[in-house]
DNA sequence: TCACTCCGTTGATCCACGTCAACCACAAAT
DNA sequence: ATTTGTGGTTGACGTGGATCAACGGAGTGA
């Protein structure tokens, strides 16, 4: 059923590398001067197009490329033996996927592409040859590591201590701050993922996930049908997060 | 109440740095070359002790170095507005900490000891202009970080989708080969952490951790008397993780 | 030795979320 | 236009773990 999804780009295309990109902020290469940025287009070599529902690495799939998201959404996922399966993250464009295998030289999860997308290959060892001579790229790098832990620590902090309804207002929050700084609506946006995926990214059910955007409908903080979604309420929002309502 | 606890150490004792250190195979310098490890020694240059209770940095403090445990325990924890913690983890002897400082430059989580302890301090400015020159360094360094960010995925997993007695085991057999990695008796050991502190870690409240030790112990799994822990069935517990018993 | 504090255990009760089930909306296929 | 499948909503009910409360044991300091 799964078509393994490489569909190298042709020559033409490639040119357009980084220096040409408008995804600077975001990305890699922020932070870095022109003369660096183009030395970062020696790397990346490749694109790959994924579409919907396939993978771009599986777990235990020998490690070899990080991938920067140029277009498109994914979701990273854990699955146990018996099938239980945990969405560690999700991600859009700008954002970098593939760090979890540098530590085994194997992925440890599962990439999914949310619809039809296409990421930059960055192949690993040339990025640690570039970035021992090009500062900005190492210290970029490092931060790009460090904001993945920080951002999973977070996600402890929502999965161990809060409850259903924080944890919707969280997730949405961070959709809502991230589609901003890629100058998107940040209070109208369209979700890639179903109820049944925010639930396992949320330690939630579906049915909880569902019944919790419906709440939050009733109490006008947001409106939805289906995966699009407007946020009426943003202050009331933050609030349920600092501040739960619930007597504790 | 709260001391800051630096206590820088005599010069004398900074002449044993990592190449003298029997740590090697576990921390920073692990798959790096003698002569790579030399300079490494340049790096090291201070430690520091740290009281048990006390503070190793806050989170909001300025980021500048990370740090290698020579010995002791330390947890890390974020803590919202309204005070709810969680712990983002437990770590022991060569394992590294403040690598959520570099995203921001500033700590995210407060790291605090869990006994006295001592802690290799290495710049951070100067482990990146080493880490330029010396390849083995780089990328251990890398998968240091990387670990980190597989190790975090592994406890969402834990929080988002496993019941609390298969979390208490999966805690426990964690433990279990990390003593054993450090060549401790992996099947008998005394935990540094309070219930409570457990059960942050595991997004359960300490009466739940505590039931969930009897409950093993009446079951013949393991041996508990406070602290100490004796695990008797580490295939039993391994098989709770893969194969929850319950229907589902 | 006693008093005090912190930590752990255990029981009784409660409730947030899971489970089970029915139904509906929308899109793609025929 | 009809069928089929996937995803979303909503209701009724059950339960795992939280909450509240009492007590006990270990360590510490006077």
């Amino acid at each position: 059923m799964q078509v393994k999804a490489a569909i190298p780009i042709t020559v033409a295309d490639i040119k357009s590398a980084c220096s040409q990109c408008n995804l600077l902020e975001l990305c890699l290469p922020f932070g870095m001067t022109e003369t660096e940025i183009n030395r970062l287009d020696e790397l990346v070599g490749t694109r790959r197009r994924i579409k919907r529902q396939q993978h771009l690495y599986r777990a235990g799939d020998p490690f070899e490329a990080i991938y920067a998201i140029r277009i498109g959404w994914f979701k990273t996922d854990v699955v146990l033996e018996d099938g239980r399966e945990q969405v560690t993250g999700f991600q859009m464009t700008g954002e970098m996927l593939g760090l979890d295998g540098i530590s085994t030289e194997a992925h440890s999860c599962n990439a999914i592409a949310l619809e039809d997308s296409e990421v930059c290959v960055i192949a690993y060892d040339k990025l640690e040859e570039l970035s021992r001579q090009v500062e900005g790229l190492q210290h970029q790098f490092h931060k790009v590591m460090s904001r993945e832990i920080v951002r999973d620590h977070g996600v402890m902090m929502l999965l161990g201590s809060m409850r259903a309804e924080e944890r919707l207002a969280a997730f949405l929050l961070n959709m809502s701050q991230r589609f901003a700084a890629r100058g998107f609506a940040s209070s109208e946006f369209h979700l890639r993922m179903t109820r049944d995926e925010i639930g396992s990214y949320l330690g939630l059910k579906l049915e909880t996930v569902s019944r919790a955007f419906s709440k939050f409908q009733e109490e006008g903080l947001i409106a939805v049908q289906q995966k699009h979604v407007r946020l009426l309420d943003i202050q009331a929002m933050r609030q349920m997060i600092q501040h739960p309502a619930a007597i504790r």
